[in-house]
RNA sequence: GGCGGGAUGUCCGAGUGGUUAAAGGAGACCGGCUGUAAACCGGUUGGCUAAGCCUACGCAGGUUCGAAUCCUGCUCCCGCCA
């Protein structure tokens, strides 16, 4: 009970889905010796966001205690796909498109990682292999072990395709962990079947197998959907304040708990008004990815443009051509504000579209320019822009 | 090698000769409400200086007054049997 080992691998484990198998962290952890933890992101999207930052923060946990973290940026294996909780098969990438993902995703991960406790490797080092040893690492496993998957198998019982390629990818990812010597294996929960399959791949090849530690799926700002970028429900770690602090006070209530869980140092209070927790779940991750002041600004912001409805203080300038001292509205609008013109004409009449303020009607399709000129324009809620008419002329 | 299924708007998915710019859903957007960009309610959702015009149902032709829908050829995808 007193064992400080096992003290330590309570709290890793502590908001952890599984640590497997039983026991095995705590018996590494008293070994006394810096374990190597492993995770392993394919950099088939090049932005880190929230849902990876939860793997990221446990390795980082890791690392404050005197551990090691390889991170494995898998430019081989991003040429595969890995199908988890996938039910198509996956886009290649080119080399380049993988290559420059690589980069950005290693740098933003030093937001959360001790780069001075993490060794970077790329799967390519050992995977760009010959024929024999795929031959090896492909006699390791039977087709039946790999089908096993429960993403396989729903596909295969739904009658959709799977690649061979694909069959390999737990594969390829088990000799990650072989040649690099992994002692964890950190990773979402989608990720059980292959970290586990890891193992068998090790012993194969006579080294030590890893131990497994799976973290619960942050989901998206929907509150539904994993957090994705192909879902669009994700906040990017490089996302200007304003945009992290507005997409999490959109977090649906009922999945704050989750995020407090993962994400946050404390749970949850759910005796505090829904909206206080919100803004402190806001103002806290705002704060860790851009710093107090610019979580202070970011609120600040937020409740002038939502709780006050005025105009923000910093508003983009955009110039325009005057026609006979005439400025005409859809085509301001698909210039300024990236929409198409039919858009544009479509929001006047919902009242989508306001001057200084003011909706416009529906009507009003060619404005005078001295109405228009130095004037704020804005779309919807949060879209603003001052308006400054050049050459008017007639 | 044989047999069968499929390709529709951002995505999923109806539609099998004409009120079809194409049902329905998701998403997104706008509005109302609100201590939240939550929830809830209502609306919009191809483009275009626009009562009209243009583009669109894998590609290329054809039949027809008229095609996403019929015919021919092609491309790509999938399953089953061997």
């Amino acid at each position: 009970m007193t064992d400080p080992a096992d003290e330590t691998a309570h709290h890793l484990t502590r908001n952890a889905v599984e640590a497997l198998p039983e026991g095995a962290l705590e018996r590494q952890l008293r070994e006394g010796r810096p374990l190597r933890v492993k995770l392993g992101i394919d950099p088939t999207a090049p932005d880190i966001h929230l849902g990876h930052t939860v793997v990221l923060r446990k390795l980082r946990e890791f690392q404050d205690l005197g551990h090691t973290v390889v991170l494995i940026i898998g430019d081989y294996t991003a040429r595969v796909g890995d199908p988890s909780g996938r039910s198509v098969t996956r886009p290649m990438l080119s080399g380049e498109e993988v290559d420059a993902n690589a980069e950005t995703f290693q740098r933003q991960a030093f937001k959360v990682l001790d780069p001075g406790r993490t060794e970077v490797r790329r799967n390519s080092e050992w995977l760009a292999m010959a024929m024999e040893e795929l031959f090896g690492l492909a006699r390791t496993c039977t087709v039946a072990q790999i089908l096993e998957r429960d993403d396989f198998a729903r596909r295969q019982e739904a009658r959709e395709p799977i690649s061979i390629l694909e069959l390999l990818y737990p594969l390829l990812q088990g000799y990650d962990s072989v040649k690099v010597g992994a002692d964890v294996e950190i990773g979402g929960t989608d990720q059980k079947f292959n970290i586990l399959l890891a193992r068998d791949i090790q012993q194969t090849y006579g080294v030590p197998p890893q131990s497994v530690l799976t973290m619960p799926i942050l989901p998206g700002v929907d509150g539904v959907q994993r957090m994705s970028k192909s879902a669009r429900n994700y906040v990017g770690v490089t996302e200007p304040p304003d945009e992290v602090f507005g997409k999490l006070m959109r977090v649906p209530d009922g999945a704050m708990d989750t995020f407090y869980d993962l994400l946050l140092d404390e749970p949850l209070d759910t005796s505090r008004p829904a909206v206080e927790s919100k803004r402190g779940m806001a103002r806290g991750l705002t704060a860790r990815l851009h710093g107090e002041d610019a979580a202070r600004a970011a609120e600040e912001h937020f409740d002038r443009l939502h709780v006050q409805r005025e105009a923000p203080e910093q508003i983009d300038e955009f110039a325009v051509q005057a026609e006979n001292g005439i400025v005409h509205l859809p085509a301001l609008l698909r210039d300024a504000f990236g929409i198409s013109a039919s858009e544009g004409r479509r929001l006047l009449p919902q009242g989508g579209v306001r001057l200084n303020g003011e909706p416009l009607e529906e009507g009003e399709l060619d404005l005078p320019a001295t109405r228009l000129d130095g004037a704020v324009v804005q779309v919807g809620k949060r879209r603003f822009r001052r308006i400054l008419v050049l050459g008017n002329s007639g």
